[in-house]
DNA sequence: TGAAATGTTGGGGCG
DNA sequence: ACGCCCCAACATTTC
């Protein structure tokens, strides 16, 4: 392998857009070599899942936070270039500047990985070496197997073995590297602008993202101290509650590790107010996103298709309407169309809101849950493969440790359970401002002369409901029957 | 990280 | 005092 102490290292930035914790820029700048810190635009290469609107906005914003801590912290200059495939572009830098090596972060979504291997192949006959480090997760998601050597498919053994692991974490935490030498004897590739990536929507529908985040890396730190003071001791109660700031709304710095979780990790370990089992309960939700990530290695096809193969067979509705309706918050139940109001208006939802939006799409309308990911994935800015695929095949029933499919959720009982006072439904559905809280989760059984009081009237200002529970109920229960009655048959 | 249907129990009203 | 019924309240089963 060529050393040459004036020949630089690339680093390529995938999804650790950060500087702390960052090992594949550490240990670049630890050879002490000149660097040169870059960020391809390939959405081409990633497609279908190239990000989508809303991940693409705040992806705008936190290459932006990268370049200028890049700049002012250890004076280096992040190069943007777009192009159809990493392999392309990274065998034409190497070349360019005569750097010896690559190093990045490792992805763990099947596209990122076969880009991965292309990258290795041409650099290897350009003689550059290539590194992939473990920058995301806690654990390597292929660390991982049960007693019979298979990968976990349900979510207490995995973490109950994962836990244990991650013992040495405090060590392998690196800080901000030092700032490199020899900087003076490097030619910087071309690089095009910010704004040339296009990341941001022309037409301005992301006004309301700007009160809720601070897409940067000062974001990200503050985020994790606020939660760490303010919320994690009460977390565990107060999780559930869309009517609360009680997450941690940590999940896009996470997603564009603009935080790493051994950080978050670490952080979480030593906050006074996490001794108990609110700081408990949030660690364990890092293990969910580890587990996200495990299922995605072992079950790469999932993004699409059930893991439980007798779902393929699953009579879905295929009801335009109804999932226009879905998408835009107008189904008529309060507590859904605040989630997908709450979605569109800020880019996230609250989880309780995930599961009742979700449960109401693949039960209640009977649309498939690919439906559902695909428009997450549109708007949401912390769209994760893994994530988003392990979730919506959950509420399907057809995943790894999937709620049952009869595990059907009834929205007016989750919005009495969770938004008591219909504080959350009144935020995102200002025309139900003044009905009593009692009837705030079904306004239809309200008397229409009394609705019309409160100034409501069902089908003009605010929908009356697209279907009735208890029917939508039945006829979940009928469809997860004849799938049964398949597998019994080709059973016997 | 469900909800509904069904079963059981026990207190109190009442003849 | 007693048996009967009603129906919460809780437990269990089923989807």
């Amino acid at each position: 392998m060529p050393t040459s102490p004036h020949r630089p290292i690339i680093v390529w930035f995938r999804r650790n857009l950060r500087l702390a914790d960052n090992p594949p820029l550490y240990q670049a700048i630890a050879t002490g070599q000149p660097i040169i810190p870059i960020f391809l635009w390939t959405p081409e290469a990633d497609a279908p899942w190239q990000p989508g609107a809303a991940s693409r906005w705040w992806l705008h914003h936190a290459l932006n936070s990268l370049a200028t801590n890049l700049k002012d912290q250890l004076g280096l200059d992040l190069v943007l270039q777009t192009g159809n495939h990493p392999a392309e572009l990274l065998a034409e830098l190497a070349k360019t500047t005569g750097a010896t090596a690559v190093y990045t972060d490792e992805r763990w979504e099947p596209f990122a990985i076969e880009q991965a291997e292309s990258v290795a192949t041409v650099l290897t006959q350009q003689s550059v070496d290539f590194q992939q480090f473990n920058t995301s997760l806690l654990n390597h998601p292929t660390a991982l197997k049960n007693k019979q050597g298979q990968p976990f498919k349900v979510f207490t053994p995995f973490w109950k073995t994962a836990v244990p692991l991650i013992e040495h974490l405090l060590e392998k935490c690196l800080p901000i590297p030092p700032k490199p030498e020899n900087q003076h004897c490097v030619t910087f590739p071309p690089s095009v602008l910010l704004d040339a990536l296009n990341l941001l929507p022309t037409v301005p529908w992301d006004a309301g993202f700007y009160a809720d985040w601070n897409p940067t890396l000062e974001g990200a730190k503050a985020a994790v101290s606020a939660f760490l003071k303010e919320r994690v001791e009460t977390y565990f109660e107060d999780r559930n509650r869309p009517d609360l700031v009680g997450t941690s709304r940590l999940s896009p710095y996470l997603h564009f590790g603009q935080i790493g979780a051994r950080q978050v990790w670490w952080a979480t370990q030593v906050a006074a107010n996490a001794k108990g089992k609110g700081g408990t309960h949030f660690l364990s939700e890092l293990g969910w996103r580890e587990f996200a990530h495990h299922l995605l290695v072992h079950f790469p096809t999932t993004p699409t298709q059930p893991l439980r193969a007798d779902f393929e067979a699953f009579p879905w509705s295929n009801n335009a309407e109804h999932l226009q309706a879905w998408q835009q918050g107008e189904t008529g139940y309060p507590i859904v169309d605040a989630g997908m109001k709450e979605l569109w208006h800020t880019g996230w939802m609250h989880n309780r809101s995930r599961m009742i939006v979700g449960s109401f799409l693949v039960k209640h309308l009977l649309l498939p849950w690919q439906a559902g990911a695909k428009w997450f994935w549109e708007t949401l800015v912390d769209a994760d493969l893994a994530q988003n695929t392990m979730g919506w095949q959950w509420i399907g029933g057809c995943g790894a440790d999937a709620a049952p499919y009869f595990r059907i959720f009834n929205p007016i009982l989750q919005g009495l359970k969770f938004d008591a006072q219909g504080a959350y439904v009144k935020k995102w559905n200002p025309a139900l401002i003044n009905i009593p809280a009692e009837n705030i989760h079904s306004p239809w059984e309200q008397k229409p002369a009394l609705l019309r009081m409160d100034g409501v009237i069902l089908g003009e200002n605010y929908p009356a409901p697209i279907v009735d529970h208890a029917e939508g109920r039945k006829k979940a229960l009928e469809a997860f029957a004849t799938l049964k009655k398949n597998t019994d048959s080709e059973e016997a």
